[in-house]
RNA sequence: CGGGAUGUAGCUCAGCCUGGUAGAGCACCGCGUUUGGGACGCGGGGGUCGUCGGUUCGAAUCCGGCCAUCCCGACCA
């Protein structure tokens, strides 16, 4: 049993002047956490043990799959770095010791786990395994922002497994996805895992754990039976209404009209039936390098940029002015007809007569057909809006937060860093990975922006910082204050967490703190209520008031039922 | 890295335009009263006004540099 009065819980009245996040403004208000400087917290000790459930749920289930808990240290020598060429990313924390070895500050531990496993496997049957460990990663974030959501400093949960080949990573990845899957229904917070961006460096799956709330950092569409990030998503495009092609294209006078929604308003067609075309430039080997490309989507559709990229399998930047004007036609005016570059077309472009660029000052062409008017390669690579269609459903889009990652790595880490083994028939492989996160502060704060309401935070079961409140009405000393004392013996039976409120205050403040902190029951003990031998219970979540309280004397059987009810 | 904003007491802010004794509410300390929704009275403590420099007889206030923090965007293994 904590006392209230001996906690250092700084509950604030007013929320930081600067904070927006709802679980910003919260987590500080109600003494969980506090900033030490940009994208920098100290958990208090509130904060820290809702952080500590966290923690324990995913030990728990990692631990059921058999993965094997260690620690690894978050001080680093540069060498395996530079080999991974993870060394050059911004966000690595570099430094040198006393004698000028250069050293990192890992942002995770792939180099670190691989640079083991590289000495100690040898053989086949060494392997599959799977280690993890609760350690302190380091980024030096461009922009760290809302609260623990993003900060420069945080705890996180990293999972490797080693496998043989790739089949043996499918059944890994699955298992962890399947545990990750427990993790997340343990914790109480809504949630669904999303396709996700395998990104640059390869890797042949990933998912995402979102939590949806309105501070989320990442933008997720959804459909019956669909979830993607955003930065994948694909769906049907709502249709528009384009005009048959015309023969041939007509050229047409459009001065000064160099936006999308400029040429449709002046020729009177939706922005859907325009061409809208996006130069780029490739930066690989394969032929392309240096070259520019024309992209093209639909007038009323954006590109994505993080599609295109992988559609190109390489980097790309949007093109200079000069080189437009240099290799296509005049910025504004361009269109893929007569273009002398690749020319890629979005899937949702489909047959009619098109309006596009002319390539020339002022002027647009007119009943354009792809394909006849001009050849180009097919790709997927604009971003999808609200109201796009997967199934016939329309999909929604909606800011989550990701507090989860499972990432098929393949031997992205094992080959520059040397970690093979030998096969049954004597010939070396390299080991085949998979990584897998999850950052407990985001789920954290991610609790308490889904269960939030205007008197503070709603903690779900699972994570509360204690089960239950007991607010003592009465001055210290007083009647109520024993009473109140007994009552927290007899929820300790049942193996409850309690927070008593024995503090000096009116009952107002003490209220108002029960409230803003959050414990999903509040049993509040005082004069009333003791003349009748009860305890009055209120349920956090929705502000519920359970009718006629809770009888002091068995108290314990009476909460025990009430607790299995609430969320 | 671009754009915007803010730095005055522990917190939220006023004062700055128009230079002249540094303020309020809450919080805190003492005494007393009070105890079912953030009490009341009386008394009290607490601030290099982010920092460095400039202008001035005199700078929280005007000017400049720097630093810090927040928001939007870019970025995000």
């Amino acid at each position: 049993m904590t006392r209230l009065s001996q906690l250092l819980l700084p509950t604030e009245r007013e929320p930081p002047a600067d904070a927006e996040a709802i679980s910003h403004k919260l987590m500080v208000r109600a003494g969980l956490v506090r900033q030490l400087g940009t994208g920098l917290w100290s958990w208090l000790p509130a904060g820290w043990r809702v952080h500590q459930k966290v923690v324990q749920i995913i030990r728990e289930e990692i631990d059921a799959i058999g993965g094997q808990e260690m620690l690894m240290p978050v001080l680093q020598p540069a060498d395996a770095w530079r080999k991974t060429g993870r060394y050059e990313i911004d966000e690595l924390l570099k430094l040198q010791d006393r004698k000028g070895a250069e050293m990192v500050l890992a942002m995770t531990h792939e180099e670190c786990v691989t640079t083991h496993v590289a000495q100690v496997v040898r053989s086949y049957r060494d392997l599959p395994f799977s280690v993890y460990h609760f350690q302190t990663k380091e980024r030096d974030e461009p922009r760290p922002r809302a609260g623990v959501l993003r900060t420069r400093e945080f705890i996180m949960k990293d999972a490797y497994t080693f496998d043989r080949d790739e089949a043996g990573l499918d059944v890994a990845y699955e298992a962890y996805a399947r545990a990750y899957d427990r993790i997340f229904e343990r914790t109480g917070l809504e949630w669904y895992s999303v396709e996700s961006d395998v990104g640059m460096m390869g890797g042949s799956g990933a998912h995402e754990y979102m939590a949806p709330c309105a501070a989320g950092e990442n933008e997720v569409a959804l459909a019956p039976g669909y979830a993607a990030n955003v930065e994948i998503a694909s769906a049907e495009p709502q249709p528009v209404d384009v005009s048959a092609p015309l023969d041939a294209p007509e050229r047409v006078h459009t001065p000064d009209a160099t936006t999308v929604e400029a040429v449709a308003r002046l020729l009177d067609v939706p922005a859907g039936a325009l061409l809208k075309a996006f130069p780029i430039v490739v930066d690989d080997g394969a032929g392309r390098a240096g070259g520019l490309v024309l992209v093209v989507v639909r007038g009323d559709h954006r590109v994505n940029e993080i599609k295109l990229a992988n559609a190109l399998g390489a980097p790309w930047r949007p093109a200079r002015e000069d080189e437009i004007a240099d290799k296509i036609g005049p910025p504004g005016f361009i269109g893929p007809v007569g273009a002398t570059v690749p020319i890629l077309l979005d899937e949702a472009v489909g047959d009619g007569g098109y309006v596009a660029g002319a390539n020339e000052r002022d002027h647009h062409l007119r009943g354009v057909q792809p394909g006849r008017d001009f050849a180009f390669e097919r790709v997927d690579v604009r971003k999808v809006e609200a109201g796009d269609t997967v199934g016939g459903t329309p999909i929604t889009l909606e800011p989550a937060i990701e507090v989860g990652n499972i990432f098929k790595l393949g031997t992205r880490y094992s080959v520059p860093l040397g970690a093979t083994y030998l096969d049954v028939d004597g010939r070396e492989q390299p080991i085949v990975m998979g990584s897998y996160g999850i950052g407990p502060a985001r789920i954290v704060a991610a609790a308490v922006e889904q269960f939030a309401d205007e008197k503070g935070i709603a903690w779900p079961r699972a994570l509360a910082p204690w089960d239950v409140e007991v607010v003592a009405l009465g001055k210290p000393g007083s009647d109520e204050l024993a009473a109140a004392e007994g009552l927290c013996r007899e929820l300790r039976t049942i193996g409850l967490d309690v927070l008593l409120d024995d503090r000096d205050a009116g009952p107002g403040a003490k209220f108002a703190d029960a409230e803003l902190l959050g414990c999903p029951l509040r049993l509040t003990v005082g004069r009333r209520s003791l003349q009748d031998g009860r305890a009055e219970a209120q349920i956090r979540r929705g502000l519920r008031s359970v009718e006629g309280g809770i009888p002091l004397e068995g108290a314990a059987d009476a909460v025990a039922e009430l607790w299995r009810t609430l969320p």
